[in-house]
DNA sequence: CTGTCAACATATCTTCGTAATTAATGAAGA
DNA sequence: TCTTCATTAATTACGAAGATATGTTGACAG
């Protein structure tokens, strides 16, 4: 999933910025220190304008000769970008919100896509997507296993639709996917979930964009409500 | 609209290595000649670094010891990213569909954005929509202004979800928007776009979500119109 | 004879310290 | 008050040295 693999000490050197310029303790408008970044980091400059070079191009920072280099306005931060998500949730205490700024994003998104695949899904296609459902099925109570057909599934719904961009939103879905993964981690009692993704396959199969759409929004509200169930078992739990 | 504001000559140098990737010159998997860029632009070993570091960060080049610098498989490209759209409809013959693909995207997102919006907007958001709906009634016959008041309701929309994220989607609306207005450039015969955009607000007024996400559908099946009516004179023209 | 594994050599990226360039600032002049 | 110009703080660029993953060779076991 991740894009930005940065080799060496390089990589951590850009994560540990990034998160502290997305989780507010570098704010808006301030500027960084250079040298004290160096020093703090032991690294040199070079290495450090390479860091800033990647936040830049993801709009999170900007240089300027006597100005100095001064963290950009939030409204410019690329948010939808497969390393800024992931950013964002590295960190144990993310944005309140975040998550469902994500579902709903999905919930938005993912129907429409439904409906596209309906239309213009080709065999192979469908049979990406019956894999998908079949390695669901067969995953049983391996979560790993499930949480990679689930991710395989909603890749291939992507696919389907031809629309190289609509494809590309699977950054957000698979951060989605991801996130929820983690919170559930080895907790049991989510519903079968084969069932609701087969009717989104069966509307596609049928090439009936109305029906895909709606069951894919179903699917949706199946997920987000096994969340907030979750959320409520867990905090039950901490009142004990 | 652009992010990566490079200074010196390193914004022409990322520019024209992005492209030769986004148009095939330079094939996926293809290795980059470092020494042959370096002597071909004229610039240091750093400067053509920093540049591919930028491409990095947006999921096209990768760099390995040994196995050398080599473009990544376009499905791990950053193309909603604003400047991979804007680099591609830099040059004039970009990928057919590329705009058709955008819009697609848009249908979906829009109606749905319009439907959080009638759902959640406050009094502050609507002003901000019927000053977008008065700057484009005051715009007349001005193409700029015009797009700039297009601009802003759309942007104003966005808003109005309180959603960060399908707020950052202004990227894929924007450019749709600076590409659709290079195309019409001074053609007249436009329809008026205040009654189809005031239908949008009015929805978002009387907080109905299915009727603003219908409104906003209406108003993106109009604009894709006035493209391919557009298109179509154009293409008589061109039989002279 | 064939397949597996480990140590080695090297091509390539990565990092360093220093010099050149840029643009904001304030003062001087018109 | 506006324009011009020197000042200077900060980024930007350079060429060489350093670090590293990869491919290769050889030996060993099956």
């Amino acid at each position: 999933m991740q894009q930005y693999n940065a080799r060496g000490v390089h990589g951590q050197t850009v994560e540990v910025l990034a998160q502290r310029i997305l989780d507010g303790r570098m704010p808006e408008g301030s500027t960084l220190d250079l040298t004290a970044l160096q020093s703090e980091f032991d690294v040199s400059l070079t290495v450090l304008r390479e860091a800033l070079r990647v936040l830049a191009a993801k709009g999170m920072v900007d240089a300027r000769p006597k100005r100095g280099t001064f963290v950009r306005p939030r409204a410019n931060w690329s948010l939808l970008d497969a390393d800024v998500l992931r950013w964002q949730f590295a960190r144990s205490p993310h944005r309140p919100g975040l998550f469902d700024d994500l579902h709903e994003l999905r919930a938005i998104v993912e129907p429409g896509a439904a409906s596209l695949a309906a239309a213009r899904a080709t065999d192979t296609d469908i049979e990406a997507l019956d894999a998908a459902l079949a390695d669901m099925a067969a995953a049983g109570d391996d979560p790993s296993a499930a949480v990679a057909a689930d991710l395989a599934f909603h890749r291939a719904l992507l696919a389907a639709t031809h629309n190289e961009l609509i494809q590309r939103m699977e950054v957000v879905i698979e951060t989605g996917l991801a996130e929820r993964d983690r919170m559930v981690h080895g907790t049991a009692g989510a519903d079968d979930p084969v069932p609701s993704h087969k009717a989104v396959v069966d509307a596609i199969r049928r090439h009936n964009p109305a029906q895909a759409a709606r069951a894919m929004g179903k699917l949706l509200d199946q997920a987000i409500e096994d969340v907030a169930r979750l959320e409520r078992t867990q905090h039950e739990d901490r009142q004990d």
